[in-house]
DNA sequence: TACGCTTATTCTCGGAGATT
DNA sequence: AATCTCCGAGAATAAGCGTA
Protein backbone atom coordinates (compact mmCIF):
# COMPACT_ATOMS: atom_id res chain seq x y z
CA UNK A 1 0.00 0.00 0.00
CA UNK A 2 2.81 2.18 0.75
CA UNK A 3 3.70 2.76 -3.19
CA UNK A 4 0.36 4.23 -3.38
CA UNK A 5 0.70 6.72 -1.13
CA UNK A 6 1.97 9.34 -3.13
CA UNK A 7 -1.01 11.94 -3.47
CA UNK A 8 -2.56 13.00 -6.56
CA UNK A 9 -2.89 16.72 -6.18
CA UNK A 10 -4.94 18.60 -8.64
CA UNK A 11 -3.11 21.83 -9.89
CA UNK A 12 -5.76 23.77 -8.15
CA UNK A 13 -6.07 21.54 -4.89
CA UNK A 14 -4.30 21.40 -1.53
CA UNK A 15 -4.10 17.79 -0.10
CA UNK A 16 -6.86 16.40 1.01
CA UNK A 17 -7.58 16.01 4.93
CA UNK A 18 -6.25 12.34 6.24
CA UNK A 19 -9.36 9.79 6.41
CA UNK A 20 -10.19 8.19 9.17
CA UNK A 21 -9.09 4.37 8.46
CA UNK A 22 -12.05 2.37 8.13
CA UNK A 23 -14.21 3.77 5.44
CA UNK A 24 -18.13 3.81 5.30
CA UNK A 25 -19.13 6.34 3.11
CA UNK A 26 -17.11 8.84 1.26
CA UNK A 27 -18.28 11.94 -1.25
CA UNK A 28 -16.02 12.86 -4.74
CA UNK A 29 -16.76 16.55 -5.57
CA UNK A 30 -16.70 16.68 -9.35
CA UNK A 31 -14.36 18.73 -11.25
CA UNK A 32 -14.43 19.70 -14.44
CA UNK A 33 -12.47 16.56 -16.06
CA UNK A 34 -15.78 14.88 -14.64
CA UNK A 35 -17.28 16.21 -18.23
CA UNK A 36 -15.42 17.67 -20.86
CA UNK A 37 -12.21 16.73 -21.53
CA UNK A 38 -11.45 16.93 -25.26
CA UNK A 39 -9.45 14.18 -27.26
CA UNK A 40 -9.89 15.43 -31.24
CA UNK A 41 -12.67 17.36 -32.31
CA UNK A 42 -14.98 14.50 -32.25
CA UNK A 43 -14.39 12.37 -29.38
CA UNK A 44 -14.51 13.28 -25.73
CA UNK A 45 -13.42 10.95 -22.45
CA UNK A 46 -14.61 11.78 -19.02
CA UNK A 47 -12.89 10.89 -15.90
CA UNK A 48 -12.98 11.73 -12.20
CA UNK A 49 -9.76 11.75 -9.92
CA UNK A 50 -10.57 10.17 -6.57
CA UNK A 51 -9.63 12.35 -3.33
CA UNK A 52 -5.77 11.47 -2.24
CA UNK A 53 -7.25 10.63 0.87
CA UNK A 54 -9.96 7.65 0.40
CA UNK A 55 -7.91 6.43 -3.01
CA UNK A 56 -6.03 3.66 -0.92
CA UNK A 57 -8.46 2.29 0.73
CA UNK A 58 -10.66 2.16 -1.88
CA UNK A 59 -8.32 0.41 -3.99
CA UNK A 60 -7.20 -1.92 -1.61
CA UNK A 61 -10.93 -2.58 -0.65
CA UNK A 62 -11.76 -3.42 -4.24
CA UNK A 63 -9.29 -5.12 -4.53
CA UNK A 64 -9.81 -7.82 -1.88
CA UNK A 65 -13.55 -7.85 -2.76
CA UNK A 66 -11.97 -8.89 -6.66
CA UNK A 67 -10.32 -11.60 -4.85
CA UNK A 68 -13.09 -12.77 -2.95
CA UNK A 69 -15.04 -12.91 -5.77
CA UNK A 70 -12.80 -14.65 -8.43
CA UNK A 71 -12.14 -16.99 -5.35
CA UNK A 72 -15.73 -17.82 -4.88
CA UNK A 73 -16.77 -18.18 -9.09
CA UNK A 74 -18.61 -15.06 -9.08
CA UNK A 75 -19.80 -13.52 -12.42
CA UNK A 76 -19.21 -10.37 -11.39
CA UNK A 77 -15.33 -10.09 -10.94
CA UNK A 78 -14.77 -6.05 -12.02
CA UNK A 79 -16.52 -3.39 -9.51
CA UNK A 80 -19.57 -1.57 -10.39
CA UNK A 81 -20.85 1.83 -9.18
CA UNK A 82 -24.76 1.11 -8.57
CA UNK A 83 -26.80 4.11 -8.97
CA UNK A 84 -29.90 5.11 -6.19
CA UNK A 85 -32.15 4.71 -9.33
CA UNK A 86 -30.67 1.02 -9.69
CA UNK A 87 -28.62 1.56 -13.08
CA UNK A 88 -25.04 0.07 -13.11
CA UNK A 89 -22.25 1.21 -15.11
CA UNK A 90 -19.16 -0.99 -14.79
CA UNK A 91 -16.33 2.25 -15.32
CA UNK A 92 -12.64 1.68 -15.21
CA UNK A 93 -11.05 2.13 -11.90
CA UNK A 94 -7.56 3.23 -12.15
CA UNK A 95 -4.98 2.83 -9.18
CA UNK A 96 -1.76 4.27 -10.42
CA UNK A 97 0.99 5.02 -8.04
CA UNK A 98 0.14 8.65 -8.43
CA UNK A 99 -3.42 8.83 -9.21
CA UNK A 100 -6.46 7.20 -8.80
CA UNK A 101 -9.24 7.50 -11.07
CA UNK A 102 -12.72 6.32 -12.58
CA UNK A 103 -12.90 6.50 -16.27
CA UNK A 104 -13.81 4.09 -19.32
CA UNK A 105 -16.24 3.85 -21.69
CA UNK A 106 -18.80 3.30 -18.94
CA UNK A 107 -17.64 6.38 -16.72
CA UNK A 108 -18.71 8.55 -20.22
CA UNK A 109 -22.04 6.93 -20.05
CA UNK A 110 -22.76 7.68 -16.55
CA UNK A 111 -21.64 11.19 -17.28
CA UNK A 112 -24.05 11.47 -20.03
CA UNK A 113 -26.80 9.76 -18.46
CA UNK A 114 -26.58 12.12 -15.32
CA UNK A 115 -25.14 15.26 -17.49
CA UNK A 116 -22.83 15.51 -14.36
CA UNK A 117 -20.85 18.89 -14.61
CA UNK A 118 -18.20 20.34 -12.38
CA UNK A 119 -19.14 20.86 -8.71
CA UNK A 120 -21.79 17.91 -8.54
CA UNK A 121 -21.10 15.45 -5.71
CA UNK A 122 -21.00 11.92 -5.48
CA UNK A 123 -21.23 9.86 -2.62
CA UNK A 124 -19.78 6.43 -2.73
CA UNK A 125 -20.47 3.49 -0.20
CA UNK A 126 -18.27 1.08 -0.30
CA UNK A 127 -20.44 -2.43 -0.06
CA UNK A 128 -20.06 -5.19 2.50
CA UNK A 129 -20.19 -7.96 0.45
CA UNK A 130 -19.91 -7.88 -3.79
CA UNK A 131 -18.86 -5.35 -5.93
CA UNK A 132 -21.24 -2.82 -6.39
CA UNK A 133 -20.06 0.49 -4.99
CA UNK A 134 -23.30 2.58 -4.03
CA UNK A 135 -23.32 5.83 -5.12
CA UNK A 136 -25.44 8.80 -4.87
CA UNK A 137 -25.46 12.27 -7.15
CA UNK A 138 -26.34 15.31 -6.02
CA UNK A 139 -26.01 19.15 -7.18
CA UNK A 140 -26.43 21.38 -4.85
CA UNK A 141 -27.63 19.24 -1.80
CA UNK A 142 -30.53 18.43 -4.41
CA UNK A 143 -30.16 14.49 -5.45
CA UNK A 144 -29.38 14.14 -9.32
CA UNK A 145 -31.89 11.86 -11.38
CA UNK A 146 -30.74 10.44 -14.72
CA UNK A 147 -32.22 12.43 -17.77
CA UNK A 148 -35.43 10.96 -18.37
CA UNK A 149 -34.51 9.04 -21.69
CA UNK A 150 -32.15 6.98 -20.10
CA UNK A 151 -35.35 4.89 -18.66
CA UNK A 152 -35.92 4.09 -22.28
CA UNK A 153 -32.61 1.65 -22.70
CA UNK A 154 -33.52 -1.86 -22.65
CA UNK A 155 -36.12 -1.48 -25.09
CA UNK A 156 -36.72 -3.42 -28.19
CA UNK A 157 -36.50 -0.39 -31.50
CA UNK A 158 -40.23 -1.21 -32.23
CA UNK A 159 -41.29 -0.37 -28.13
CA UNK A 160 -38.68 2.41 -28.79
CA UNK A 161 -40.36 4.10 -31.74
CA UNK A 162 -44.42 3.55 -29.90
CA UNK A 163 -43.22 5.55 -27.17
CA UNK A 164 -41.69 8.09 -29.09
CA UNK A 165 -44.86 8.58 -30.91
CA UNK A 166 -46.40 8.83 -27.81
CA UNK A 167 -48.70 12.02 -27.65
CA UNK A 168 -48.67 14.57 -24.66
CA UNK A 169 -50.81 16.93 -23.27
CA UNK A 170 -48.83 20.70 -23.11
CA UNK A 171 -47.06 21.49 -20.27
CA UNK A 172 -46.38 18.18 -19.26
CA UNK A 173 -42.32 17.33 -18.52
CA UNK A 174 -41.86 13.47 -17.09
CA UNK A 175 -38.82 13.04 -14.59
CA UNK A 176 -36.67 9.99 -15.20
CA UNK A 177 -38.64 7.88 -12.23
CA UNK A 178 -42.00 9.48 -13.75
CA UNK A 179 -40.88 8.50 -17.62
CA UNK A 180 -40.15 4.41 -15.55
CA UNK A 181 -43.26 4.27 -14.01
CA UNK A 182 -44.90 5.31 -17.76
CA UNK A 183 -43.06 2.55 -19.32
CA UNK A 184 -43.99 0.04 -16.63
CA UNK A 185 -47.87 1.10 -17.18
CA UNK A 186 -47.26 1.61 -21.26
CA UNK A 187 -46.05 -2.24 -21.42
CA UNK A 188 -46.77 -3.41 -18.31
CA UNK A 189 -50.44 -4.90 -20.84
CA UNK A 190 -51.28 -5.39 -24.08
CA UNK A 191 -52.99 -2.47 -25.70
CA UNK A 192 -53.94 -1.51 -29.10
CA UNK A 193 -50.66 -0.17 -30.94
CA UNK A 194 -51.76 2.48 -31.43
CA UNK A 195 -50.36 5.87 -30.05
CA UNK A 196 -50.50 6.23 -26.72
CA UNK A 197 -51.50 9.52 -24.93
CA UNK A 198 -50.39 11.18 -21.89
CA UNK A 199 -52.73 13.90 -20.57
CA UNK A 200 -52.93 15.93 -17.64
CA UNK A 201 -56.14 16.16 -16.08
CA UNK A 202 -57.55 19.64 -16.35
CA UNK A 203 -61.12 21.41 -14.96
CA UNK A 204 -62.56 21.04 -18.36
CA UNK A 205 -62.18 17.24 -17.78
CA UNK A 206 -62.64 16.98 -13.92
CA UNK A 207 -65.32 20.13 -13.87
CA UNK A 208 -67.01 20.27 -17.11
CA UNK A 209 -65.89 16.47 -17.27
CA UNK A 210 -65.42 17.15 -21.57
CA UNK A 211 -62.06 14.67 -22.07
CA UNK A 212 -61.12 14.81 -26.01
CA UNK A 213 -58.79 12.53 -27.67
CA UNK A 214 -56.26 14.16 -29.81
CA UNK A 215 -56.84 13.14 -33.69
CA UNK A 216 -53.35 11.98 -33.74
CA UNK A 217 -54.25 8.92 -31.58
CA UNK A 218 -57.91 8.73 -33.09
CA UNK A 219 -56.66 8.56 -36.91
CA UNK A 220 -54.15 5.64 -35.65
CA UNK A 221 -56.52 3.55 -33.36
CA UNK A 222 -58.60 3.42 -36.65
CA UNK A 223 -55.92 1.56 -38.21
CA UNK A 224 -56.40 -1.58 -35.86
CA UNK A 225 -59.95 -1.46 -34.99
CA UNK A 226 -63.45 -0.26 -36.77
CA UNK A 227 -64.11 3.30 -35.33
CA UNK A 228 -67.33 4.52 -36.97
CA UNK A 229 -68.35 8.65 -36.37
CA UNK A 230 -70.34 7.53 -33.12
CA UNK A 231 -70.07 4.16 -30.69
CA UNK A 232 -70.15 2.59 -27.30
CA UNK A 233 -66.75 2.10 -24.98
CA UNK A 234 -65.91 1.26 -21.91
CA UNK A 235 -63.57 3.59 -19.56
CA UNK A 236 -61.47 1.59 -17.46
CA UNK A 237 -58.72 2.48 -14.98
CA UNK A 238 -57.55 -0.52 -13.79
CA UNK A 239 -54.89 0.45 -11.00
CA UNK A 240 -56.99 2.33 -8.32
CA UNK A 241 -57.82 0.72 -5.60
CA UNK A 242 -61.10 -0.65 -7.09
CA UNK A 243 -60.89 -1.56 -10.67
CA UNK A 244 -63.21 1.22 -12.13
CA UNK A 245 -65.09 -0.07 -15.48
CA UNK A 246 -67.47 2.07 -16.74
CA UNK A 247 -70.08 2.07 -19.89
CA UNK A 248 -69.66 4.94 -21.87
CA UNK A 249 -70.31 6.29 -25.80
CA UNK A 250 -68.16 8.94 -27.67
CA UNK A 251 -68.50 10.30 -31.19
CA UNK A 252 -65.66 11.80 -33.44
CA UNK A 253 -65.67 15.67 -34.54
CA UNK A 254 -66.15 16.20 -38.03
CA UNK A 255 -64.11 19.07 -37.81
CA UNK A 256 -61.12 17.92 -36.33
CA UNK A 257 -61.17 14.26 -35.75
CA UNK A 258 -60.95 14.05 -32.21
CA UNK A 259 -63.01 11.72 -30.12
CA UNK A 260 -64.94 13.30 -27.59
CA UNK A 261 -66.85 10.82 -24.90
CA UNK A 262 -69.94 10.98 -23.78
CA UNK A 263 -70.02 13.59 -20.45
CA UNK A 264 -72.78 12.03 -18.04
CA UNK A 265 -70.48 8.68 -17.76
CA UNK A 266 -66.98 10.50 -17.89
CA UNK A 267 -67.80 12.58 -14.62
CA UNK A 268 -69.76 8.99 -13.15
CA UNK A 269 -66.05 7.65 -14.25
CA UNK A 270 -63.27 10.24 -12.81
CA UNK A 271 -65.42 10.17 -9.51
CA UNK A 272 -65.20 6.62 -8.94
CA UNK A 273 -61.71 6.37 -10.10
CA UNK A 274 -60.96 9.32 -7.53
CA UNK A 275 -59.21 11.37 -10.25
CA UNK A 276 -58.76 15.39 -9.56
CA UNK A 277 -56.89 17.87 -11.24
CA UNK A 278 -53.24 18.20 -12.24
CA UNK A 279 -53.22 14.27 -11.99
CA UNK A 280 -51.25 12.95 -15.15
CA UNK A 281 -53.09 9.51 -16.98
CA UNK A 282 -51.94 7.45 -19.35
CA UNK A 283 -54.46 6.52 -21.95
CA UNK A 284 -54.43 3.52 -24.19
CA UNK A 285 -57.03 1.51 -26.25
CA UNK A 286 -58.14 -2.26 -25.65
CA UNK A 287 -60.33 -4.31 -27.69
CA UNK A 288 -62.30 -6.47 -26.12
CA UNK A 289 -63.75 -10.05 -26.57
CA UNK A 290 -66.81 -8.89 -28.00
CA UNK A 291 -64.48 -6.36 -30.06
CA UNK A 292 -65.88 -2.81 -28.38
CA UNK A 293 -63.14 -0.86 -27.61
CA UNK A 294 -62.23 0.14 -23.64
CA UNK A 295 -60.34 3.23 -23.08
CA UNK A 296 -57.86 2.59 -20.59
CA UNK A 297 -56.50 5.30 -18.18
CA UNK A 298 -54.21 5.12 -15.68
CA UNK A 299 -52.72 7.65 -13.07
CA UNK A 300 -48.69 8.23 -13.67
CA UNK A 301 -48.96 10.61 -11.03
C1' DT B 1 -26.50 23.78 -54.21
C1' DA B 2 -26.54 23.47 -49.31
C1' DC B 3 -27.47 25.81 -45.33
C1' DG B 4 -29.50 28.94 -41.99
C1' DC B 5 -32.65 32.32 -41.01
C1' DT B 6 -37.20 34.67 -41.52
C1' DT B 7 -41.89 34.73 -42.86
C1' DA B 8 -46.17 32.40 -44.22
C1' DT B 9 -49.30 28.79 -43.78
C1' DT B 10 -51.42 24.90 -41.68
C1' DC B 11 -52.54 22.23 -37.75
C1' DT B 12 -53.86 21.35 -32.91
C1' DC B 13 -56.32 21.55 -28.86
C1' DG B 14 -58.69 23.93 -25.04
C1' DG B 15 -62.65 26.00 -24.50
C1' DA B 16 -66.71 28.91 -25.99
C1' DG B 17 -70.91 28.92 -28.23
C1' DA B 18 -74.77 27.05 -31.04
C1' DT B 19 -77.99 23.43 -31.66
C1' DT B 20 -80.69 19.59 -30.36
C1' DA C 1 -78.20 19.57 -20.09
C1' DA C 2 -75.92 17.01 -23.45
C1' DT C 3 -74.03 16.98 -27.87
C1' DC C 4 -71.73 18.82 -31.49
C1' DT C 5 -69.44 22.70 -34.15
C1' DC C 6 -66.54 26.43 -34.32
C1' DC C 7 -63.00 29.96 -32.76
C1' DG C 8 -58.54 31.53 -31.74
C1' DA C 9 -53.87 31.34 -29.67
C1' DG C 10 -49.95 29.02 -30.05
C1' DA C 11 -47.23 25.24 -32.05
C1' DA C 12 -45.58 22.88 -35.89
C1' DT C 13 -44.41 22.77 -40.49
C1' DA C 14 -43.58 24.61 -45.07
C1' DA C 15 -42.07 28.15 -48.14
C1' DG C 16 -39.15 31.92 -49.38
C1' DC C 17 -34.90 34.14 -49.55
C1' DG C 18 -30.13 35.54 -48.92
C1' DT C 19 -25.42 34.00 -48.37
C1' DA C 20 -21.35 31.28 -48.96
Amino acid sequence: MAQYDLPYLPPTRRPCEPHPEVLQQFEVILDENCWSRMVSCYFYYFFQYVPCNVRAFLAEYIDERKKEARKLGKEQVEPALFTHEGRSYNALLKHRPNYTKFCGGEWNTFADDYELCAGDHIEFEPPDEGLNLKIQTYRDDKRLLPLPHVALDDLSSEDFDHVHCCVYSKDIELTYDQTRFFLQRLFGDTFICCRPFVHVLTPTNTKDCVMKIPRSVVSTLKRWVDMPTNGRVTLEAPDEPTHVITPSSYYICKNDGRMVIEKSSFRDFISAASFVEKNVVLITFKELHDRSVSIIIQRIL
